[in-house]
DNA sequence: AGTTGTCCGAATGTCAACATTCGGACAACA
DNA sequence: TGTTGTCCGAATGTTGACATTCGGACAACT
């Protein structure tokens, strides 16, 4: 058994069955499009329907599954609008956790912050896992949130983070070089105005921030816009 | 039965318990803090209590409720901070929101939010049924959402529809005369903008339009700060 | 009196069987 | 050949019973 308290994972079977699934979409397992059928999941995961049934649930709220009445649930497509929709919403909520954070973070949160950076920068030098270091990008942001701390906020960002986190994977796949030369760079910057910059600045760059992804991931798409 | 398609509710019961279950809560049969409880409100309603379970999974993905391991689900307080946090994220969902509408709203879209605005002006004139004026309220914005035509925005709207909802009965229940001098010619103004507006202005006036509502909520609540 | 340990009722978590619905395959028809 | 109607298999929606967990009440101990 794990080093950390055996028992402590006090959360229900369908936690744990969405965690699962949601490994395996990253993982590329089930690729975008893919059906998740209830019965068959719940024999290779080992526990019942229902718990199955509340797991894909947990993962329709975040967004990754699709789903509707008697039509089962299937992975997300990766299209344009998608993208256009998922990242013009994440620069609104970027923007208001980068604020309220500029302002409510504390030290810790911003070490962590540098801890982060300084990861990514480790990890540029030696290899080139492209997934590891997609998830150091989605911890800094997420780190950034926590340190808004908006419940609220944090939920909507929640909604959206495992799309984005596959639309990232896959933004590496097409262009892991232009995302490899830029990402430190920018999360730097970012960590700065964090700690001590202006909050008209910090609003701004936040946004461009996300718009640079955008349109990273959009040029390795079809039908860009 | 209805003059619509009678069979079109061609949702699960659980949707529909959940239906009732908020509307419940928005007519003051279940007050803040009050417990949900699965058995009884199966009985009541003639359901099953799996189908209970997943309406309040969705009530507490819309915030209108609060759940944890074995502990049961309850309704929302408000309280100050609640209320900060939701208003915080309102104002940057809006926002958003409106800048987006204003290039991709059609007409008809257009001329809804005219007729919601309509409606308003007349209801203030005969009576003073203070519910169905945030009813209107609530339409207008979610007119503003439909407009916009982001799904992932238009969730996240949702997510905290129904507590705003909750949060406006509140208010209106504090300082109804306040609300009432202010509500029509403020969303007045957000249609017209909407319309033929200044993109900046328009994103300046969605977030005071909130903040406005912000103050006047906290206004009437203890520990405001 | 304050604290600790045990027990019990109530409520939620989980499960497997039953009912309902969807979408395509196939055949009859124009 | 294109269209319409019917049927059937597969998958999801729903249900009630069973297992597990929580939190307080009560009693024994210090």
């Amino acid at each position: 058994m794990s080093s950390a308290l055996p028992k402590a994972a006090r959360r229900g079977l369908a936690d744990e069955a969405a965690d699962l699934v949601r490994a395996a979409i990253f993982s590329g397992h089930f690729p975008p499009g893919a059906p998740l059928r209830e019965v068959e999941l719940a024999e290779h995961l080992g526990v019942s329907r229902g718990s199955v049934r509340e797991g894909l649930a947990r993962l329709e709220r975040e967004g990754l599954v699709r789903g509707g009445w008697h039509r089962g649930t299937t992975v997300i497509e990766v299209t344009a609008e998608d993208v256009q929709e998922v990242y013009a919403l994440r620069a609104a909520l970027d923007r208001l956790a980068a604020t309220t954070a500029r302002r409510a973070a504390t030290a810790e949160h911003l070490s962590a912050l540098d801890r982060l950076v300084a990861e990514m920068t480790a990890e540029i030098a030696e290899g080139s896992d492209a997934p590891r270091l997609v998830a150091l990008d989605m911890a800094f942001h997420d780190q950034i949130h926590a340190a808004a701390g908006n419940g609220r906020l944090t939920s909507a960002w929640e909604a959206i983070r495992s799309q984005l986190h596959l639309f990232q994977l896959h933004r590496v796949d097409a262009a892991y070089d232009h995302y490899r030369a830029r990402v430190v760079d920018e999360h730097r910057e970012l960590a700065a105005l964090l700690r001590s910059g202006d909050i008209r600045t910090l609003a701004r760059r936040a946004e461009e921030h996300v718009d640079s992804a955008r349109r990273s991931l959009l040029a390795g798409l079809p039908t860009a816009q």
